[in-house]
RNA sequence: GGGGGUAUAGCUCAGUCGGAUAGAGCAACGGCCUUCUAAGCCGUGGGUCGAGGGUUCGAAUCCUUCUACCCCCGCCA
């Protein structure tokens, strides 16, 4: 609709031009806004005030040549000029209530595009250590990452959403002594507690199972405890794989889902971290200091060249994530985004610069990245500490088990990544008006409920007749119910084009908010059947677009509450 | 010290890549349930958009300086 309009102004604009108003070579994109003001119309255009001095004359005076050369369209009622010189668009009832029969056809489609033309795109998000239970950070971001993967899946995306496990490091070693000391009996605070060892009640469960050779499935592999405090390997295995299992039963218990599981090991295992510290060192970008292998990062704009390989022959961190990424862009991904915490952060510049040391072709900024700022957890109006050393932990899965999968996902995906997220567990919990999750929720159990009161009532209600009825929309909450209808495939567009899922939530809050007042202020259930065919018509709309959008943020549409 | 992020109502946050009189919710106060779900609606009060400067028809938004808070700055991941 607002594209039609553009192309209104933009007939005019060449009109302009030939007859010599405005000068051939003017410089300007037709830009045409939402209008926040009802009384400014629905549609706003500024082309006027950018355009003045180029025809050099007045910005009102030009907008009226504008509006004067406006070819005729049925969708446009009239036009208005205003302010400084904007051309205001009152756009006629029926192209508004066109938006009602466009999302009733299209249903659960109404909202996505083709614009990703089914290429590829890979989310990598969450990405925990296997190393204990997933916390509220790392539900931050599989909320986030996974609501970013539905988002480019319904815009034209072939998405690939992927888990890399970091299985391979010092870290693991750490926790198979962790383990280890306490199939022993060790206490954190004993002497011989391994220095920097995982402290947390979790690593006892651990212990406990592999000393009872309990079996572990998780995901490919099968591990049975081997039930000796002296096998450091198979404390090793069987610790991996039983917090693997933990994890995955979080993010099941999440609704999140993930096509691959990366292994930092397999890395290791074919070779390719061996090939790229070749490729680096055939490309000079690397010396020797200190007795370790440093990659000259400073040359791709790093503020530190950094190890790749330490004095005792380990490999950092850093090597097999450059090696993880190159595997990424040869599976052909070229579009790459990593949902990360924003502790993270120094790792983009790193990255990149590992992979413009290859050379090989990958752009500079690919890939992308989405870094989420710190979650910090209220209850009773204190923060609750979450510290991983002296093991006080609060688990996503706690979390899910006290307030529900579906608040959970809404609260850590409603805001902007950016901004640092306070979750206030009593507010989660609150069966109220306070809870927006409820709120939005419950504007689609009403609408259902109408549904089944027309049924009890006795009256039928089909569509193709219904939209025959939608000039009966005349109400000016209908009217702003529609035009809030209209705005959602730009959300949706807007939202996965700059990975910011929140501002779903936020459109949808407006949405029950329109729907509420409307509900409140017009019966739909009336003796009059064309107009009761109409609003159940825009009812139905409305729970429509409710469920499409929540389900973009992986939170149910409850037929009741 | 360097890098990144944030700063908007008492609180939690939006603000459609520069538009018109800056918006929600919570909290406070006052109304609405013999009527499709009151987990709802209507109304009132509440602001120097952290501070200064700049860019222009126009700035919460862009540039710059400063202040405060958070995160990172390891041969950990």
């Amino acid at each position: 609709m607002k594209e039609q309009v553009a192309s209104l102004i933009e007939s005019a604009l060449k009109e302009l031009v030939s007859a010599g108003t405005l000068p051939e070579n003017h410089s300007s994109t037709v830009q045409l806004d939402r209008t926040r003001d009802k009384s400014h119309g629905d549609l706003a255009s500024n082309v006027a005030l950018t355009l003045a001095k180029s025809a050099g004359m007045p910005p009102r005076e030009l907008a009226q040549l504008i509006c004067a050369a406006l070819p005729a369209d049925s969708l446009v009622e009239r036009t208005e000029i205003a302010g400084p010189g904007f051309i205001n668009f009152f756009l006629s009832a029926s192209s508004n209530q066109a938006i009602v029969a466009a999302v009733l056809q299209q249903a659960e489609h109404f909202g996505s595009s083709d614009a990703g033309k089914g290429r590829k795109v890979q989310v990598e998000y969450v990405s925990a250590n296997p190393t204990g239970p997933l916390h509220v950070g790392h539900g931050r971001g599989a909320a986030v990452g996974d609501s970013l993967c539905r988002l480019l899946s319904a815009t034209g995306w072939e998405v690939a959403s992927e888990f890399y496990y970091n299985d391979a490091g010092a870290q693991i070693d750490n926790l198979a002594l962790s383990v280890q000391a306490r199939c022993k009996g060790l206490e954190p605070d004993d002497e011989s507690w391994p220095e920097d060892g995982y402290r947390g009640e979790y690593i006892v469960d651990v212990a406990r199972a592999y000393m009872a050779a309990e079996e572990v499935d998780a995901e490919d592999q099968h591990v049975a405890g081997a039930a000796d405090a002296d096998n450091l390997d198979e404390i090793r295995r069987f610790s991996v794989a039983y917090l693997r299992r933990e994890q995955d039963l979080d993010l099941k218990a999440f609704g999140v889902h993930f096509d691959v599981y990366f292994l930092e090991s397999s890395l290791y295992a074919s070779g390719a971290v061996e090939e790229v510290v070749k490729t680096l060192q055939d490309n000079g970008h690397c010396f020797e200091q200190d007795g370790a292998l440093w990659l000259r990062t400073t040359s791709f704009g790093d503020d530190k060249d950094r190890v790749m390989r330490k004095r005792d022959g380990g490999y950092t961190y850093f090597l097999p994530d450059v090696a993880y990424h190159l595997n990424k862009w040869q599976r052909g991904f070229e579009r790459v985004i990593n949902e990360q915490g924003a502790d993270h952060h120094s790792t983009v510049t790193r990255v990149r610069a590992g992979l413009q040391a290859l050379d090989q072709g990958i752009p500079g900024d690919w890939p992308d990245y989405v870094l989420h700022q710190m979650v910090t957890v209220m209850r009773d109006g204190e923060e609750v500490k979450l510290s991983k050393r002296a093991g006080s932990y609060l688990t996503l899965r706690d979390l899910i088990d006290e307030v529900g999968c579906d608040a959970t996902r809404y609260f850590l995906v409603a805001r902007g990544p950016s901004s640092q997220l306070t979750f206030d567990i009593d507010l989660a919990l609150s069966q109220s008006n306070d809870n927006p999750v409820y709120y939005i929720q419950y504007a689609h159990a009403r609408a259902c409920s109408v549904m089944r009161k027309l049924a009890e009532q006795g009256w039928d209600w089909q569509q193709d007749r219904a939209l025959q009825h939608l000039d009966q929309l005349s109400q000016e909450h209908e009217a702003a119910l529609m035009r809030r209808l209209d705005r959602y495939p730009e959300v949706v567009a807007s939202a996965a084009a700059n990975s910011e899922p929140h501002t779903v939530a936020t459109y949808l809050r407006e949405l029950a908010a329109d729907f509420h007042t409307w509900y409140n202020a017009h019966k739909m259930l009336v003796e009059d059947q064309p107009l009761r065919d109409a609003r159940v018509a825009l009812s139905l709309a409305v729970r429509q677009v409710i469920a499409n959008g929540l389900g973009l943020l992986g939170v149910s549409a409850p037929q009741e509450m």
